[in-house]
DNA sequence: TAAATAGTGTCTGTAAGACAGTATAAA
DNA sequence: TTTATACTGTCTTACAGACACTATTTA
């Protein structure tokens, strides 16, 4: 390699051997609602760096496929769940770069937010293959209060902030809540999952008014479970929130 | 490499030689108002493959330096820009990974989203070092228009079309626009960047009462160039619009 | 003066926030 | 009945959108 080159032909002489091996890993922030509670995917790790401590699941860009492709792979790998099922979200949050972010080498990491379906009670199981024993469900909110010594492995604090932030920012604005959801829910359920990524209450009789005309009535009614009224189920529609449903504020 | 490996151990038996070479790039999407009209930096490839179509600046990402870091260094190479002065915001757009959007080889790029600022009237020149030269300003909503063989080399016409997208929502609740002007400015200096970005014209009153709250005034007023009062000068802070600004539906 | 721009005032309709009231079901 | 939930209605206040009007400058 002879000396600086401009930009233009950098790329036509480009030769692997001159630069060192930048890894490219896909990383997941998998939020999930189970009573009231947002809830993030994490796995211990058991080896150094950073060891006994949690992480955000992940894993590298093979040759063949694009950063979603591999975080749509990793996903399947450590939940077992049935990616078929269109009840799974997916979308790219950031790139996270700095050099020394992975003590150990050059990891560059594309992080992705993925939005998991549930009844609002029951959290999917993360059961699947090897890793998956040491994965487990914790309260989104709590880990990011982060008791001191209760951080994250490598920068993932700052990853699950982002996650949390961007779900939250979107969902005044969107019916992305609903893919926290089944294909069909009541707007009590919708209700609860804003409740439970905003830490926050929501006036019931607003909450409605505000929200119906982004959702579809499938005419169905729940049946109840514990006294009250039965639900209208919905659907949701690509239909955004106009003008957006104003998130309390937190003092 | 023996066999399939789990996600925890994965990393921990991690050999380049295992991995293709994968180039990390940085590409910038580099916005500036002039006339009231949005432009956007590019340049024209003088090599195959998409040799003489226009594309957005960028290069590679060093060993020792933050994908950020690379587009800063990227700007001031084609602009000749002094940097130390703040007038030049840099925001990370989203990362570009499908495994042949370069036909060439793989080459996965984070894309920035950088707003210079200006008067109003002069674009910044793009004259610096050796690529500059092919370096120009064009209308950017022209380009997305997208004359039939007008489109932008690789996958960079989807790049600025996010680019112009994540610039335009965040218009409607952050005060990003002021980041396209001086550090004090008027309000119809900012009104006309909100006009170029939407590229539809905006009620100077109403605009003028929903802006100022999250404006400092400094006192000061301008001398008037072509009849009309003077107007205030203001400063920027980083209040946000709240309830947003809504930008005019496009029918 | 006339023309151009800056900025304020006013009116109207819509809708958010607060909350009462009604309906439907289970215990 | 009581209790819990679902939903609708009402009232007040805030503000967006439209636009008239005044003020301040240059030509």
């Amino acid at each position: 390699m002879n000396g600086p080159q401009t930009e233009e032909n950098y790329l036509e002489s480009y030769n692997p051997g001159d630069y060192p091996p930048v890894a490219l890993a896909a990383d997941l922030v998998v939020f999930a609602v189970a009573g009231s509670v947002l809830h993030v995917a994490l796995v211990r790790r058991g080896t150094h760096p950073f060891r006994d401590r949690l992480a955000l699941p992940g894993g590298f860009v093979g040759p063949r496929e694009s950063a979603e492709d591999a975080a749509r792979r990793e996903l399947a790998e450590e939940t077992g769940l049935d990616l078929g099922g269109l009840l799974v979200h997916i979308e790219q949050l950031a790139t996270y770069s700095a050099p020394l972010r992975d003590p150990r080498m050059r990891v560059v990491s594309t992080a992705h937010l993925v939005l998991l379906a549930t009844n609002g009670s029951t959290l999917p199981a993360l059961a699947g293959a090897g890793d998956a024993a040491d994965a487990g469900w914790y309260p989104a909110h709590e880990i990011l209060a982060g008791k001191p010594g209760g951080q994250l492995a490598f920068d993932h604090s700052v990853i699950l902030l982002d996650g949390l932030n961007r779900l939250a920012g979107k969902m005044e604005y969107t019916t992305v809540a609903t893919q926290l959801l089944p294909g069909e829910f009541t707007l009590t359920q919708l209700r609860t999952v804003y409740e439970a990524v905003w830490n926050s209450p929501m006036a019931p009789g607003n909450f409605t008014r505000k929200m119906t005309p982004q959702l579809e009535d499938t005419g169905q009614k729940t049946r109840t479970a514990g006294g009250g009224a039965p639900a209208t189920l919905f659907r949701a529609t690509d239909r955004h929130i106009h003008p957006p449903l104003a998130r309390p504020r937190t003092p």
